[in-house]
DNA sequence: CTCTGGCTATAACGACCGTCATAGTCTAGC
DNA sequence: GCTAGACTATGACGGTCGTTATAGCCAGAG
């Protein structure tokens, strides 16, 4: 994965590794002892850099996974929405393949932990930021290209939610058909709301 | 939810509490003790009834899960596939709704976890065939309403997964949102479909 | 050299996990 | 009444969990 500019190389390399077990497995069933030692950490090092335990370390994967797909996003919708879904759909299924289907996104894992009762996670919260900032990202490039904005909103959800639960779907078959089939149908919804 | 014709009532308390649970923790934050505890019943029974464990019982929920949501699909499909979106997506927003965002999908939960090394274990594998039994309910309405084969089958993943997908949306920003954008635009997908 | 502060090593805390074993209770059929 | 078999009650097993505490290392500043 890409390298932030900010941060202890050892920080940085606890949190890619926390979200790419969280990616795998979820939240709950990942322990801070064994992202430590994904990250080949010593346990102690995880609470002094992230002393506010667990909660503050998933938070700090959601942010970076969500900050890393948004450059890319950025980088490619500047040769416009359809240039811009098809990376989406290839980083995902370069993560899914790579993985023989164990990795997901950490972002929707995070998003389908039930928080404790009227209580909203940080991490929770963050995923939800993340989840908007790629619909707006999408949603931006749709109205620059000529879609009404009211569309561009629809469909910049429809984009996010549909490959996010595409994943999910290849992960269950352990198969790529369901990418493949929701690219074409992305792809053509695309070209019919930027063109009208 | 419906009840089934068969089994003891107590045994499937267990299976309808467990899909309940799985929905909102995910299969490895939910306990055979808390399932059990929820649905009333002594620890000692869930092993009677599933003397595989977690596993089967993690299956169960699934295939319940699955059925249940199938009938649902297959009443509403005879009005057509408009009118089976609109109680696909009613039926997840209601559990979104009425739990306050803390429930989701109980087939997508089991999905997202990580198998064991190089092994399929059966609850993944249930995950699988109930995603491919609702795409199939769909992609068989569609065509009999006009749809070309290949249309009808990538429409009805993209509906599947993008619904899977919304209601995890829905949960991070706890609101429904995400939803009413998504059923827009489906909605308007089917009708491009089987009228062209 | 000493000293300071970032980082690590190690051990422990109570709590919970999946699973199993055993003994007990209850009901249906004879 | 009695016996068989379905179900329950109880407790234990080794293991892992999140978190904290404490003591140690070791670079760089003075």
């Amino acid at each position: 994965m890409a390298k932030s500019s900010s941060g202890t190389p050892s920080r940085e390399r606890i949190v890619a590794g926390a979200a790419d077990m969280i990616s795998r497995r979820g939240l709950s069933a990942t322990s801070i002892r064994e992202m430590a030692k994904h990250a080949k950490a010593p346990l102690g090092s995880t609470y002094h850099y992230f002393p506010e335990g667990k909660q503050q370390l998933a938070t700090e994967a959601v942010r970076y996974t969500g900050e890393w797909v948004a450059r890319s996003l950025r980088k490619e919708l500047a040769a416009g929405p359809a240039a811009g879904l098809r990376a989406f759909l290839a980083l995902w299924r370069g993560i899914v393949v790579d993985t023989d289907f164990h990795a997901g996104c950490p972002v929707l894992a995070v998003a389908i932990e039930e928080p404790p009762a009227d209580e909203v996670p940080p991490a929770l919260a963050a995923a939800a930021e993340v989840f908007d900032q790629w619909e707006g990202l999408l949603a931006d490039s749709l109205r620059e290209h000529g879609a009404e904005a009211e569309q561009a909103a629809q469909v910049a959800t429809l984009i996010v939610a549909a490959v996010e639960g595409t994943v999910a779907l290849c992960r269950a078959k352990r198969s790529t058909d369901p990418l493949d089939r929701t690219a074409a149908q992305l792809q053509a919804l695309i070209d019919a709301t930027i063109k009208h």
